[in-house]
DNA sequence: ACAGCCATGTAACTTGTTACATGATTTT
DNA sequence: AAAATCATGTAACAAGTTACATGGCTGT
């Protein structure tokens, strides 16, 4: 969705047509590395948008060069935008895949944890260091909030290797403790209900 | 992916049937609040693991109840979790939306920077209450694993409002500097292709 | 009797990605 | 002449959500 309300603000400030609009995008957001839209979406977001009527073809240029669709706000346009502006944002649901690799490994013994700790912890490695790398590479004087931008996501990566050692120190106690089994309902049970023993080979 | 990976290594861990391996997902990421799997998305998962020729219908159970399809691993199966489990795990690349809304709104000047804060920081401590409170309601002598996840939950909360405090704290000197502007590239400009000045209403 | 759990699905939709297609203009 | 940039799209796919449909069994 927000890529759909930052087209519209980026339309707000200013028509532009499609092609600007992604350049635009890419230069607020400080690069694709940050956030890569594709033009498809771009494209394909402007007739969403259009269909809503949240913005409007005001023209098409085609003066030395190939055609461009310019698209202006609505009055419509106007008021969803600061309500997706004013309102608060939602972080989706932190899905944490290393963690379910985790308890998957624990249940099945198909991997070793400690080796998948260690997998994972060069891995964070090597992007705090491309990102401390592209933060190093900021200028604060002429881009503060990118400089800021790639702080945070210096702290969420800190904060992610914090995490793997302190699950690592404890790995024997989360080894030891029972698996996590769904709370059964049932008193008569269905044939084929048994109880299943985990395969655990231990080594 | 990763829905269907983890359904694979429940049944790596033993044979079952869509609705028995949604409870046991629910169980191995520790209730539904960290990650809720939905009926639709188990059995279409699981459609396409069999198409993918990772698993195979084990049986049709029928005694006493509905019908109940059980599925079990192929040795491709087996290998492709192994797969899963020892590769590094990506993040998805952190689009944060807040401060896209922060650098339109600073485009735009449609709505107020302090006050979009203020709406954020009042909904991560919201959100930060919520998780401790779930936290604390955890027992780590059971669920040490658990607990250590919103541990982490909550270091990611104590990190977006640090990051928030930071940025609040410099908003002055960025709003001072100039709107990034994607870089032109172009000498002779085709017509249409001004530089605009942003609509900035200060006050 | 009725609510809630057990169990399986289909259909439509959303957001976004990948790959491809087209063609003009500008720069090297 | 070739490569990069400007500019617009289509088609197919992927992962997931929402809503709906169906029906038997279990506990109160």
């Amino acid at each position: 969705m927000s890529v759909r309300y930052a087209l519209l603000g980026l339309l707000a400030q200013q028509p532009r047509h499609g092609y600007q609009l992604r350049a635009a995008f890419e230069a607020v957001i400080g690069g694709k590395a940050n956030w890569d839209v594709r033009p498809a979406q771009v494209y394909a977001s402007l007739d969403r948008l259009e269909e809503a009527g949240l913005i409007r073809q005001r023209s098409v240029g085609k003066a030395g060069g190939p055609e461009k669709r310019v698209y202006g706000l609505t009055a419509a346009g106007r008021k969803k935008l600061r309500a997706w502006l004013e309102a608060e944002t939602e972080r989706a649901p932190e899905h944490d895949e290393f963690f379910l690799k985790l308890m998957i490994a624990l249940a099945t013994g198909a991997a070793q944890p400690r080796d998948m700790i260690h997998v994972q912890r060069t891995a964070l490695y090597r992007r705090l260091h491309a990102v401390t790398g592209r933060r190093q590479a900021t200028n604060p004087k002429t881009s503060l909030a990118h400089a800021l931008l790639l702080d945070q996501a210096v702290m969420h990566l800190e904060a992610d290797l914090h995490w793997l050692d302190m699950i690592e120190a404890r790995l024997e106690e989360v080894q030891r403790q029972p698996l996590p089994r769904p709370t059964p309902r049932r008193r008569g049970r269905p044939p084929g209900a048994e109880v299943p023993s985990p395969m655990r080979h231990d080594g």
